[in-house]
DNA sequence: CGAGATATTAAGACTAGGTACTAATAGTAG
DNA sequence: CTACTATTAGTACCTAGTCTTAATATCTCG
């Protein structure tokens, strides 16, 4: 199993890129050299120790944790729902839906509030979007607070489809409006 | 500033959930009271020692590693590209993209790969989404890889118009088709 | 083959930030 | 005054290291 010096500091290189979490004694087996090896080669390479790598993680961690969120976020928080009949979310543009450039939102974030509305309003296990035509009247910039509402038009219980329209606002300033054409399963 | 032992209590675990990175030594300068007060104090509110709370946050933060991507990942990895002309990007459905009800994609998912492939696509500092008509023709499931391939129509100089076709497949099958029409800004 | 360089291993002293345990002291209530 | 709780102190030990010095091992080149 013994490489010569620099695939070995390649390999522990890698090795700890991978798992942090690793300890020198632990890494010494894996490479069966001496635990002193495994220093020399951590400060020539300047790797860090263990307790300092995991507490650099840990800080990381606490910097990313306002990009973690927009997953859930991203979809808006509904204020209020009739199933079947209307629903209302909100969705505020922050720093990670807007283009660097211009600071205009991507469309598909006011996509996914208005999709994601109107298969929440749909009375039923489960909704899916079969068609949608939507329309980006004007474009929505960062800090912006976008107020989505959904009206159910019509339904179909045979054909199990179910035409949901959505209209987007900011400050009564209309700024997407789709039509969602869902398909309702039981 | 000496308070009774629960009101440190309190506040002790107030202050190490706020920040999980205060020494024991930190701590009793805080409460004038000895290390040894606050390491019984721990011991008793079941507080791990430094070393472990880091750690804990470090784990943390790589189970949320797959959720924190998804922001840039959501749109699929762009693998082919002639500008003004076409585009394929590529999509891998995980996790977190799927109803965990049914294992199926969310459509705004589907749509943000398209979207953003068409704004991809044009050959200008940036381009927005005016309008789109689209078409879920099969449901995607979990892990499924998604091939999105963009096709430029249309090109309007004088309005700034451009459309965009957009259909994705799962193993040569259709699952989504979309059009586009991009308003470009210079 | 041997000298010198490079690589590896070992050993010892010291560190932070603890645990676990024992013991002493202070303060307070009945 | 006694009993009890709360607090403080001190010791031994732990992990996962650092830093330093020194002894071997192995490789390379002339």
């Amino acid at each position: 199993m013994k490489r010569n010096k620099k695939e070995r500091q390649q390999l522990l290189t890698d090795t700890i890129k991978e798992n942090p979490f690793v300890t020198d004694e632990e890494l010494s087996e894996k490479f069966s050299v001496s635990v002193q090896t495994i220093r020399l080669d951590r400060l020539e390479l300047s790797i860090p120790e263990l307790r300092e790598r995991i507490k650099h993680v840990a800080e990381k961690r606490f910097e990313n944790e306002v990009r973690s969120l927009p997953i859930e976020e991203i979809i808006g928080e509904i204020i209020d729902i009739e199933l079947d009949k209307t629903a209302i979310s909100i969705f505020d543009v922050k720093g990670e839906h807007v283009f660097k450039r211009n600071q205009i939102a991507r469309g598909h974030h006011m996509f996914a509030q208005a999709n994601s509305l109107a298969v929440a309003v749909i009375n039923d296990e489960l909704a899916l979007t079969a068609k949608a035509s939507i329309q980006f009247t004007r474009p929505v910039k960062l800090n912006e607070r976008v107020i989505a509402k959904a009206r159910v038009l019509t339904i179909d219980n045979e054909s199990g489809r179910t035409i949901v329209e959505v209209n987007s606002f900011v400050n009564n300033e209309q700024v997407f409006k789709g039509e969602f054409d869902m398909f309702r399963k039981k």
